[in-house]
DNA sequence: ATAGATGCAAAGAGTTTGCATAGGT
DNA sequence: ACCTATGCAAACTCTTTGCATCTAT
């Protein structure tokens, strides 16, 4: 990508404006409201020019398709609400993942996603046991 | 899934034999060693009755179809070698996590997926930076 | 003016579903 | 014999691509 065009402008907007990350279809929704007729394909072609330009990250869900958010400044995880279904940033990282690595393999990053309810749903529902039952700490 | 089926019986061998999480088509192309006319879609229905059984887990990878492993004995995480594309498992965990959590957060389970080299392919390519580069520990 | 970017529609991947039939109990 | 599970094909979802047109430079 080497113009700036208003349907890049719009998908950035909607990006930087949403504070949180956001699927395919919420971006060309809301950058459907600055640029009326945008399509779904603009809007995937820029998301990909914009990853291999590291202008925006893809965050990957398990069963879900990814969501995309703005390159953030700090490092950060991601906490997904299996209640309302919203995905949290967490400002928070473990000290030691180093060492859970095998000797002789090198560590270049990391994801970590936490899963659970966040404080407005709570008590929502009734609670389902989380398939992964050990470790949790 | 109430009957003990050639075809479940064959997705299940081909799972516990492989050693390493294995796509759909692999699952598929194994499991008709057993079972020639096995059908995808008995695949895919298999893997989702054995997932609401916890027999089965699948492990999603970013930018890739999931890969499915046997429900394994002990917790553990994945390491996606950046080179050989060979996933491993690390039978190590944080011991800080809920820490990381905002307040009135319920933590149920968690995914980590490490990044970077295996010790057989460390030195086969020249290494590129890793995108995430912050909080590598 | 020119070449890159867009919108549309069609094509591809991956996954799910409807339905008649096979096969486990 | 009954009824679940299967295989096939069609449908669905998500994503990519071809092509004529538009637009940023």
């Amino acid at each position: 990508m080497e113009r700036t065009t208003q349907q890049r402008i719009a998908i950035l907007n909607s990006l930087q404006n949403s504070g949180r990350p956001l699927s395919v279809n919420e971006i060309l929704a809301s950058a459907k409201n600055s640029v009326g007729g945008l399509g779904i394909a603009t809007v995937y072609r820029n998301l990909k020019a914009l990853l291999s330009e590291s202008k925006v990250k893809r965050v990957e869900l398990p069963g879900q398709s990814p969501r995309w958010e703005m390159v953030p400044e700090d490092h950060h995880h991601h906490f997904l609400c299996r209640t309302c279904d919203k995905l949290f940033e967490i400002h928070a990282c473990p000290e030691d993942i180093t060492r859970l690595l095998p000797d002789g393999y090198i560590l270049e990053a990391h994801d970590i996603l936490l899963h659970g309810q966040c404080d407005a749903c709570v008590g929502k529902k009734l609670q389902i046991p989380a398939k992964n039952k050990s470790c949790k700490k």
